[in-house]
DNA sequence: GTTAGCACTCTTGGCGGGAGAGTGCCAATA
DNA sequence: TATTGGCACTCTCCCGCCAAGAGTGCTAAC
């Protein structure tokens, strides 16, 4: 479908003044904002026009038209205008980022508040992930009696710890040394790889401790490339005013809850390299019928790599929050490709 | 103040029925619903008298009585009944605990959701710290080039990371033989202690790097004691009917944002041993005016302790509040005891 | 193709009145 | 003297009604 450049811009208009009043948007009002050359009665017809074509609804037959989810789609696509921060908005993103410390995990929790807060409404940053997590190092810390701490190392350069009990109490050297045994038979090995039969001798009981735990971890770390995004800014978005009624609320805060949130996220609708908008139903279903996803990917290709984006009513300042999400995901690609390569 | 037993068991019904209810109480409907000996002009009577105490309240002059602050207060102090939890709500808690792993993280996330499902309000649990941290033991695992991982176990039991960067690339042996040398020269120390003046000899580059580190770290542990309770059942809590108006909601899910929380906590109000509420204004300011907390401390005397609870409106079931907190109190001790003890 | 005009529809907010629940007070009672 | 029945009074809540306002759809004229 293609609409006529007139038609096409009225429903831009329309589209615009929804997002910006949360309010149905009538004829008249139109022409007196925008100038509009034409009478109310010919955008009257032209929105008749568009309803037919199924792009904007009325809530009841007296009222101005909304746009429907198709009109936001048929927007996004082709009529919204391209949108860059500017060197201000870019500047002060990249400030915060240079205000914090190196540690990786920061700068996730960062991007999802710098997103949040621009953006007003729900940021999403998942931790950057290896789609193979193999074991680099794992160490073994005394703690109390037959108790020791478990770190693991693996390839995305995670660390990760748990605690562990042994048949009997562990003495640092004999740890150090169990580790070094375990490092030598599995390091490098995914977590499809480590079995009890991977290993070259039968293992001991201690061993095989050791070797459930690293499993375990591992398992979970696998898993977790879409588990528990870094989720910000609930407050933010519920403050619009399409979650007005407490109900709503309540319900789109049982939806935004992290653990729901992990399996919700469209990640099969991302396309490589830009930023992916899923508008209403187009996707997902449940709870997040009447909200819209801006995604993008960010990471080294090939290396640790995440996703990133905002989620808000279909009523979003889409032009924003792309160009916002597109900056964020660049600035965080940046910040890991120097780590990677040491500066 | 003390009432005449007829008076308090009054209020006592007047308190019960309004926590039920969440609705103004009638003379009228109290002696319908408990079989008092009374007529409801005698009972209006008496709720003169207590309201001339200032221990209830009229919303207006035609709508029957709610507990004021004070009346809430004479009732958890005076009326309320002793309550302690069936065996068989023991048991369905004692299960939980059963069935989770022995992770001490685990424990504190799981008291946090028992209370909150059990009592349909905000749980808080803060993770078990000893009041001194000193430094148990500390390793550097190699990363990428210049950069290691630091893990550093404290007296506490707890285990903590982050990534370090050196100056040059440091391989895993000499990694191992500077963790090596920092344990020994400041193995066992406070933060207050853990200045470079406190080393023997002059540090190297590297070893002031981690030291510095370190002392990060466990300067952050110390204040994390208050820092950053686990929060649960926000969502229980705002269903309640007091958090009806979308406002109020939306104030209160700030309030109870982690980070405001951690400040909030009365930590001040706690007794030794048992239970302690705090009822609407009579500790915090701000947004808990209207709000109670019951809280209880868990953990061994003399070695890591946190504390729980619970947060919600004024209208608060307190007597299964109490039971609750208190015995889950009692679980998370016991379990503390046995990991301490070796079993 | 565009526009002015007009009848029609639907929401919103204000007003009024009746029902219901509860109070306070007073006089009668045990 | 404490209790009680009775009664007038006062609020809130809810429903129906009405007028204002905003917007639409249609038609006829330009």
């Amino acid at each position: 479908m293609s609409l006529s450049e007139r038609r096409g811009r009225i429903l831009a208009f329309i589209v615009d003044d929804f997002i910006d009043s949360a309010a149905p948007i009538g004829s008249q009002s139109l022409v007196e904002r925008h100038a509009l050359g034409l009478s109310s009665a010919t955008v009257r017809n032209e929105m008749a026009a568009l309803e037919d074509e199924g792009l904007i609804t009325h809530p009841h037959t007296s009222a101005g038209r909304i746009p429907s989810h198709r009109g936001y789609r048929y927007y996004v696509s082709s009529l919204m205008p391209e949108r860059n921060l500017s060197s201000q908005e870019k500047f002060t993103i990249l400030h915060q980022f240079h205000q914090a410390s190196g540690q990786l995990e920061e700068w996730v929790q960062l991007a999802a508040s710098v997103l949040a807060n621009n953006l007003h409404n729900v940021a999403l940053v998942t931790q950057p992930r290896l789609l193979e997590v193999r074991l680099k190092h794992l160490q073994l810390v005394e703690l109390l009696d037959n108790r020791a701490l478990l770190v693991v190392v693996t390839t995305d350069s995670g660390a990760h710890q748990r605690t562990l009990e042994f048949p009997a109490t562990m003495h640092q050297d004999s740890l150090s040394r169990l580790a070094n045994r375990l490092n030598g038979e599995f390091g490098n090995k995914t977590v499809a790889e480590f079995t009890p039969r991977g290993a070259a001798a039968p293992l001991t009981e201690s061993e095989a401790v050791v070797v459930a735990a690293v499993r375990d971890l591992l398992l979970r770390e696998e898993q977790a490339a879409v588990e528990a995004p870094v989720v910000e800014g609930v407050r933010e978005m519920l403050r619009q005013p399409e979650f007005g009624h407490s109900d709503r609320m309540l319900d789109t805060l049982e939806a935004v809850d992290e653990r729901r949130l992990r399996d919700a996220i469209p990640s099969g609708a991302m396309g490589e390299g830009d930023v992916a908008i899923v508008i209403g139903d187009e996707n997902h279903a449940g709870p997040y019928q009447d909200m819209s996803f801006v995604l993008a990917r960010y990471g080294l290709p090939g290396g640790a790599s995440g996703m990133l984006g905002v989620l808000g009513p279909t009523r979003m300042a889409y032009g924003d929050a792309v160009a916002n999400v597109r900056y964020v995901s660049d600035v965080l690609t940046e910040l890991m490709r120097r780590l990677h390569e040491g500066e």
